[in-house]
Order: structure tokens, then C-alpha cells, then sequence
DNA sequence: CTGAAAGCGCTAACAC
DNA sequence: GTGTTAGCGCTTTCAG
């Protein structure tokens, strides 16, 4: 507002060129080349503060003031400095995630929502990933942790002692994701596993199936899944199901050979429901090339919701998770928690859908 | 934990507890929390390079020094500030890895590779999804540069004047991915979209298809691969292509509306070429429901070895991309520069292959 | 092999 | 509104 004592003068050299001139005048030009802070408030003959202040709180900052600084940022191409700043900030505007694999589109899809959304509140993703199962979870924590970031999403919710202890250390908000618990480290994005087996396993045994068959990857999800579904089955008095597990995140063809499996191990199962819809894939595939009609022969269904299950086949059933819903409801939740907010709801159930294609 | 003076003792004691003593004497607990490199310093009473080269290069201090230290390291639960360690050593240990998206496993897979190799060699990897076209990919690259990453990853060779200007004026290795150049910024890494559309067309002719379908998403890559398909196809005397696009990166649903929007506009290909291999799946599910035989009355061609692709269905012909070695070339080439060595090829066309599942 | 001094580039508090 | 003074936590010389 107030063009305060030494206006700037719109363009035009500032009266002070250096003031401090004698006292160890460092050079600007110091040599490493990168353009600072100090040599963006020289040119535009203001103080460091004041160029640090038109980049993070303008709305401190008097328009002329602002648009000189803005020339002189522009002139002198500078770029700011985050490590410094966020060393003197104690905020790094990074967060980081870990998940196991980011070729498993379920994740890479909730990353993705997870970055954008950050994105736009300033923040960068940080990616950990910490493989099947969990190899080293601590190491990888413990190499992120010394980029101090604002905060941390992790997948799943069970972590080594350490790991928690390190997360707790660390004072940062954290998000478990993919799953659910009554007791959450901090905040909490999933949905039960076991209620999706169980869902899956009442909805086939109500449709008359009888024989079942499980293609399951052996992550704790997985397990969880399975858990359910073949408690689900008990309860209706199936006690006849047949399961193959493959190492996770569990492709194609595996899933094409766990059938296989089954099959000439001399079961035959009426319906299979498999750990991704990746697998799925694979079991309808197998299931074709033996002459297996789909779903009037054997019922798949799969987990995840990937686009090509709908399409594939119309008997591909799936039970879909909102993937991006994980990753935008977690970049939500942190970033309330890091503006020092309240979080709304610090945990969320954002459940599952079963989504059937056969009309059998 | 705060044994201060008195040297921690445990198989002999530190000279010189403190040295320094008056002069100033912050206080070590500060307020903040997080321990530092000065309280594992006092704690196993030597000076706080020590404890710097103990962590970062042990080859310069002594057996005994180094267990001492180690000692308080793990009593602390020290953890390091990279912010820190970056903006003194000028290095931040952060490799930069802009592509459109994660959700389309070719890039993923890059990635993944991208990350282990760079993890092992004690850096990490900082995300940037450009999106589909390289919407802002001027703003996530200022954003990402403040960070000031030790190297940086871009997918593709067009990139924008003031981009390049930015990469330039960041002085670090650049390595542009997934696509060769005579001009590269730096490292290439990489393969010819023209030939893959060339060799995709020599085969087809060679064995006997005439009549061309081409689906393909809109960005530059797959452009270059329809341009040199369709180039091919002149050579032979062959202009009959009838072509659907569809905004990258394309879908399986697409890749049935594509198929469907070319046959119902009375074109009737005997062969479909598609620029990814969720797109071919789409053609070829989209082909199945239309009662046309695989490839007796339609090859489909994919592109990019999706894992399905080579299970779904034998007719799914794919061009093979090896996206592993990309990221992997990627990481030694960065690794290397980073290091200042030599890099052995700072262009690499890691080709493709040309997988035939159909028999016909 | 170990240490002292001097910042890296930026921002938090306070002054003015 | 804008400037001054101190560091944030670590590593870089350069001494011993």
C-alpha cells in the first residue's frame, strides 16, 4: 500500500547497492554458479527476506515490491533452493510413499491421484518401493526419513516394531493405506479384506455355486481375503475349496497356471476367485483353452477393478476398489495434518464394490 | 541419554569431552526434537565430522572410532538430515524421474528398474507425472529442480525451449528416454518409433495382410510408429490405412471403440496395428464380440509386451520393448555421470523385438 | 586419522 | 511493509 520510505522505484537501480559494501563482502558470484537468493535481492535492491517472501508470502509484500522482484527472479533465471529452505523451514514439502510395486495398477493408480493432489497444495512425492513382502521396509523408512519428509503414506498395516517406532520418532503424520485396523498408527485409508471374501463368497454361493476354487497371491491382503471367503464358505457348510497361491503381486500367467493346477490335481471347481484381476485373466484364459465355458462351466471372479476386466470378458465378475479415491482421500488427510488441521475423519473405510458381468 | 560431560566411557573414554566449552555453548537439545549429528558427536565424544565420516566415508577413520560412534548412532536413533547434507556437499542424492504416468506399466516397469539400480548406489527417486501431453511439464520441472536433484530422467526428446534452457542451466546429467534423436540434451536412452512402425509394416505385408487398421493414441511416440508404419506400407504400393485415434495413453475400452468405429465405417481391415498392448487387447475382445476370427479375419498387433499380451490369446501379436533395460541403462548412465566418470555410451537404442504369437 | 572454522541458501523472529 | 540477526544440520577446506 504505502510506498514506504525507499520506494524501489519501479525499475531502476536501488540506492543502496550493496549497503554492508566493507565486513567480509562476500563475492556474489561465488563460484559453484547457481543463482541465489541474495543475488535476486541485489538486482532488484531488496533485502533476502523480501524476495523469500514475494516467493512464499506475497500477500506480505507490496505489489511495486512484488513486481520488481518478480523481474529481477525472472532476469536472473533464479531457482529456489528447497533443501535450504526447508532446512531452515523444518518443512521439505516432500511426502513420500511406499508401496510395493507400482507395476500392480492398483497402486500405481492411487500414486498418481496421491501426486496430483499434492501437487497442487506444493508438495512432491518422495517414491519408496519396498517390494513383496516388505523386504526391507526399514532400510528404505529409514533412507526416507533423512529427506524429512512432511509426511508418509505406507501400504498396509502391518510394520515391524521399528518401522513404528522410526514413524512415531519422527513425528510426521502418517497414512496406513489398502487396509483396515483398530489400531492405526495415525490415519487410515482401506477397506476390509475379509469382508470382501466373505461378500465374494456369498454372492457365488447364493447364485448356486458349490465348488470352489482360490487363486491367491501370498500378501497379507491376499490372505485376508481368503480368510474371509473361506469363513464365509463354512458358514453355508462349503468346506470344499481348493486353493494355489503364487507369489505377489501375481501375474497373468500365473494365474492362468494356479488353475491349471487345480484342475489336474482333479478338482473341478464350479467358480475361482482369484487375488487381482490380473489373475483372473489368466484363469479365464486357461479355463478357454481348455474348453471350459465362462461362466457356465466355472465362475471367475477377480479383485481390483483393472479396465481390461471389464471389457475382457462378460463373465469377468471383480470386486473394484476406487483406487484413486485411496490416493486423493490420503493426500487430503495429510495435508490437513501437516497445516496443523483437524483431520476430519482419520480413518476411512472407502469399501469395495462387487461388480458382476455374468448374467448366469 | 544425556550422560553429557562424562564420556559415555564403554571400552575407553574420549580425551577431550568437550573441547570448546564456553565460547557460545548452545545448548545440544535445542527444542525441535530430532537428534543431530553434534549430540551423537558428544555422545560418543568426538567431533561431529567424525561422526560425518563415519557415516559417509569410514574408510577415513579408524575401527575403534567408528564402533564408538556407531555405538551412539544407534543409542540416539540418529537419524540424517539429507537437507542438510545436500546443501553443504552440493549433493543431494535425488534423481528426478518425469514420465506422463505410472499407471501405464511400460513406464511403471522403467521405473521400478529405474529405482532399484539408483537405490543401491544410496539415491532416490523423486517423482514427476507429467500427464498426457507433457501438460506442465515446465512448472513440475522448476518444482522439481529446487529440489535440486543430482540428476534427472525425462521420457521422450521434445521438450520445450524454456525446458531445455532449465535442464541446461541445472548443469546435472539429463537422460531422455524411450525414444532416439541425433540432438539429445545429454544421455539418450531409447529406440526408433519409425522403425517399429516400419518393421511392424514389412511383416505384415510379408505375410500377406493388405488391408490396414491402425489405432492409435495421440502422442508423439506413437505417431512417429504410425508414420513409419504408414511409410512402409507406401513402399509396398499399399495406402489402403484406415486409422482411429484416441488421446494417450489409450485404453483397452478405446481399443474397442477404435475397432468398432473403423468397421463400422465400412472399412473392413485384415490386419489392426495398435499403438499399446491395452488398446490390441480392446481391438481383439472388441473383434471376438463381432464373431471375427484371430487372426483368420483380423491379425491384431500390439505394442510395449504387457505380460498379458502374452497369454490372452495366441493371435495377440505385440512389438517387445525391453523396459527394464531402460531404466537400468538409465541409472548406470546417470550413476556414472553423477560420479564423473566417463559414460561408456551416452546413447543406447536398446531396440525392440517383433514377438509373433499368431501362427497363421 | 581427527578437529576447528566457515559457510551451503534460506527462513524464523524480532526490530524498525 | 521491510530489514536485521541468527541460525537450520551438515560438510568443506585446511590444520595438525
Amino acid at each position: 500500500m504505502s510506498h514506504t520510505d525507499p520506494p524501489p522505484g519501479r525499475r531502476r537501480g536501488a540506492a543502496r547497492p550493496q549497503a554492508a559494501g566493507a565486513e567480509g563482502g562476500r563475492a556474489s558470484a561465488r563460484s559453484s554458479g547457481s543463482v541465489t537468493l541474495d543475488d535476486v535481492a541485489r538486482l532488484a535492491g531488496v533485502s533476502p527476506i523480501t524476495v523469500s517472501r514475494v516467493l512464499n508470502r506475497p500477500e506480505l509484500v507490496t505489489a511495486d515490491t512484488i513486481e520488481v522482484v518478480r523481474e529481477a527472479i525472472a532476469r536472473t533465471g533464479y531457482v529456489p533452493n528447497l533443501l535450504a529452505g526447508g532446512l531452515a523451514s523444518r518443512r521439505s514439502r516432500l511426502v513420500a510413499a511406499l508401496v510395493p510395486t507400482i507395476s500392480h495398477s492398483i497402486f500405481a493408480e492411487a500414486i498418481e491421484a496421491l501426486t496430483d493432489r499434492l501437487g497442487e497444495a506444493g508438495y512432491q512425492v518422495l517414491l519408496g518401493l519396498s517390494g513383496y513382502p516388505a523386504a526391507r521396509e526399514d532400510d528404505l523408512l529409514a533412507a526416507i526419513l533423512s529427506r524429512r519428509p512432511d509426511g508418509i503414506l505406507l501400504t498396509g498395516i502391518n510394520h515391524s516394531p521399528e518401522t513404528r517406532r522410526r514413524l512415531l520418532a519422527a513425528k510426521i503424520p502418517v497414512v496406513e493405506t489398502w487396509d483396515l485396523t483398530p489400531t492405526p498408527i495415525d490415519l487410515l485409508i482401506g477397506f476390509s479384506h475379509e469382508k470382501v471374501g466373505r461378500a465374494v463368497a456369498d454372492h457365488l454361493v447364493g447364485k448356486g455355486y458349490r465348488r470352489f476354487g482360490l487363486v491367491g497371491a501370498s500378501d497379507e491382503r491376499a490372505l485376508k481375503r481368503r480368510k474371509g471367503f473361506v469363513a464365509a464358505l463354512a458358514a453355508h457348510g462349503i468346506t470344499e475349496v481348493e486353493s494355489s497361491s503364487v507369489p505377489a503381486p501375481g501375474s497373468l500367467r500365473q494365474g492362468r497356471e494356479a488353475l491349471a493346477r487345480i484342475l489336474d490335481g482333479g478338482f473341478r471347481p464350479d467358480a475361482v476367485f482369484c487375488s487381482s484381476d490380473a489373475m483372473a485373466h489368466g484363469v479365464l484364459t486357461e479355463a478357454q483353452a481348455r474348453g471350459l465355458s465362462v461362466p457356465g462351466d466355472l465362475a471367475v471372479l477377480g479383485f481390483g477393478n483393472l479396465d481390461f476386466s471389464a471389457h475382457t470378458h462378460p463373465a469377468l465378475s471383480t470386486v473394484g476398489i476406487d483406487r484413486q479415491a485411496i490416493g486423493r482421500h490420503a493426500a487430503e488427510a495429510m495435508l490437513a495434518r501437516i497445516e496443523g488441521e483437524t483431520v476430519a475423519e482419520p480413518v476411512i473405510d472407502v469399501g469395495f464394490t462387487l461388480i458382476e458381468r455374468a448374467s448366469t
